[in-house]
Formats: C-alpha cells, sequence, structure tokens
DNA sequence: TACGTTATCGAACATTTTGTTCGATTATAT
DNA sequence: ATATAATCGAACAAAATGTTCGATAACGTA
C-alpha cells in the first residue's frame, strides 16, 4: 500500500477519533473531519464513501484487535476464570474496553449506536460460540445453544452499557463477578 | 385538542408507519412523510420539530400503552407466570410484539435502532423495577439490584431482537420459556 | 537517477434535505 | 356569526453531501 495512503487513511482516523471525544457522531461532518486531518475533500471520498463507512472500518479496526486477543486468552483458559488464571475472557473484555484509546465509547453515551454496537455483538457471538464448540461445557438440553451463546453476548453488551451509563464506576474485575453471577448459573 | 391537530398527527402517524413498512427510518425523508400523509411541509414542522421527534412521540405512545398493559398483568401476577395465570408478564410482551401493527419492529431490522431501543430498555427497567419493590423476591445479597434489574431487561431485549433476526421463528410462549430458564435461577 | 504511475489537492458544481417564513384560506369552538 | 387557530403552499435560506477534473506532488521501480 502507497505510504500516502497510510498517511491518509491514519489522518482521517485520528481526526475521527479526536472529534469523537468533543462531539457525538452525528454531529461531526465530514468538513470537520477533512479539516481536522487537513486532507482534501476528494481525498477523503477515495478512501470512504461515506461517514458511515468509514465509522464500520474504525469499528472493525478495533474489534478484530480486541476479540483476537481476547480469543488467544480464551483459547488458554476457557470461558471463566480459574485459580491459574485469575482473568476471565470477560475481564480481559472490560479492561480493553476501560482504555477507550479512541474515545469510541463515546459513540455509545448518544445517538447512533448501532452501528458500533452490530460489530460488538457480532464478534462477541463469534468469541462465546468457539467456547462453546471447543470446550465442552455441561449441556444445557432445554435451550438451544444459539440462544445460549446470544443470550450471554447480549446480556455482556448490556451490561457494558449500563457500566457507561454509570460512568464506568464499578472495576472490571466487579463486573466481572457480577456477570459470572448470573451467567455460570445458567451455562 | 382542534380536531385538525387530531386528524393531521393521525396522518402523519400512519404515512410515518406505513413507510417504515417500506423503508427503513433513516431513508425517510419528511418529503415524503408530507406527501404521504397529504399535508403541508409547515404543518409537519408546527407538530414535530424534526424526524427524530416524531420517531419519540410514536415510540412513547407504543410503549406507554404496551407496557401500562403489561403492568397490570403484571400487578397481578408476579413477573413469572404460576397455574393460576398462565402468562407472564413477559410472554404478554412478547405477544404485543407480535402483532406490530405499527411496522415499528422495522426500526430494529437495520440501522437507527436507538430511540426505539431506548425507550423499550427504559420502560422495560421501569416495570421490572416495580416488579422488585412491590414483591419480595428472594434476595440475591451478592449483586447491587440495579444490577439485576438491568440485566433481566437488557436479556429481553437483545432475545426480542434475536427473536426478530430469526423472523420470529419461536412462539411467544417458547421464547417465555427460554427466558425464565435463563432468569429463575438467579432471581 | 529517471520515468511512468498514482494519490492528493482544491475549487467549482449539482443535488438533496432540512427547516423557516408569511400571507391566504379554511375549519373549529363557542 | 365571529373570533380564533390550524393548514396550505410556495418561496427561500442554509447546510451538508458527493462528484468532477485538471494541476501538482509523491511514490515505487528499473
Amino acid at each position: 500500500m502507497d505510504r500516502r495512503q497510510q498517511k491518509t487513511r491514519e489522518a482521517i482516523f485520528k481526526a475521527f477519533t479526536k472529534l469523537l471525544g468533543a462531539k457525538s457522531y452525528t454531529h461531526i461532518t465530514v468538513q470537520e473531519i477533512l479539516d481536522t486531518a487537513n486532507i482534501g475533500r476528494s481525498t477523503f471520498y477515495a478512501h470512504f464513501e461515506t461517514k458511515d463507512e468509514l465509522l464500520r472500518a474504525v469499528c472493525k479496526e478495533l474489534f478484530d484487535h480486541i476479540i483476537d486477543s481476547a480469543m488467544d486468552n480464551a483459547h488458554t483458559h476457557g470461558l471463566y476464570s480459574n485459580e491459574e488464571a485469575p482473568r476471565s475472557v470477560f475481564c480481559h473484555l472490560l479492561h480493553h474496553l476501560k482504555e477507550n484509546d479512541n474515545n469510541i465509547l463515546g459513540l455509545l453515551s448518544c445517538e447512533n449506536s448501532d452501528i458500533f454496537l452490530r460489530y460488538f455483538k457480532d464478534s462477541l457471538n463469534e468469541l462465546i460460540q468457539t467456547q462453546f464448540i471447543s470446550h465442552n461445557h455441561k449441556h444445557n438440553k432445554d435451550l438451544p445453544q444459539e440462544f445460549l451463546v446470544n443470550h450471554i453476548s447480549g446480556s455482556f453488551v448490556e451490561m457494558v452499557l449500563w457500566w457507561l451509563k454509570n460512568k464506568k464506576a464499578l472495576s472490571p474485575e466487579e463486573l466481572n463477578r457480577y456477570f459470572s453471577a448470573v451467567i455460570e448459573p445458567i451455562v
């Protein structure tokens, strides 16, 4: 990939996440991104067809990274923590989110959280799905696995949203304890 | 309220829900609503400041109705079904949603589900909160009630989203069984 | 280093959508 | 019957989007 393309793409990403720290997604205009990134209009559209495409690209990069590293962790330790592995996958995820390098969690505080949430849920689903397949949990014969996977990932996302609404008052460890308290009994 | 206002408001609501059946919220323009409702531009803006305000109004009306009737039901029977009351509150809600008179569930299938979801979750939270207060469930001392309430309403919403993604293949009764299977053990 | 390729620039433009204004008209309540 | 208030609709301003294109500059490669 051309060095110029990389530079432009990065400048756009940086400008975008910077703006996300200051205002909500909906109120960020393409023009502002251009000004902040200091690039030409046509250049932006050479990279992304729309603002939403940009958001998608950012989400993809973020979750690909987060979930990949969580997958590694999960592969070693399984879904829940035990004595040797003090941090569960979920705790791992929560720490990642707590950092929030890219202000992306700002996307959740107000409107237009959908693109972000879709990525979040899909990624989680994939992660949890693999856990069901790789490790042989006690099987809940009454409930379809698909439902359970959705329940777990869905609950997790909702918990994170609740956490943010409360301004991240609780520690990831505490949250993780709550979460396993409502998930372990049923899985 | 002036009869004309009522007529206009109703025409707008009808046009809006009709359009929702055909296309997604984002792609519906104010102009289309005007044409479909057969009203003047300034008239629309005399009723709603923005398209979002219209959506909010529709959501409010819907959930006020659904939750109110569910509240009545819950008040009599409690959160979960027993022999005398075959339908739990949740089953009740699911039936309401299954009808989908106003195509409003179309809001969930693609983008811009946020306004709708916020109403959905807030309404549910309120409903479940009252259940925790009125009926004295066994208290889970380890988990804060706020967390539990959010977990229950959040899981429910996520289940509904999953249900829709699967094109409502399951019956409300079945879904309700699944739901109580993952909630009753922890509450 | 030289050369062909490709990204960026930036201004100009068409288009779309939004939201406002206002005088004329029509329906409503009492 | 009359004062009040809602609707009409056309015209308008403003904002944002997305496209086009010739000129310029940076890049990779030989």
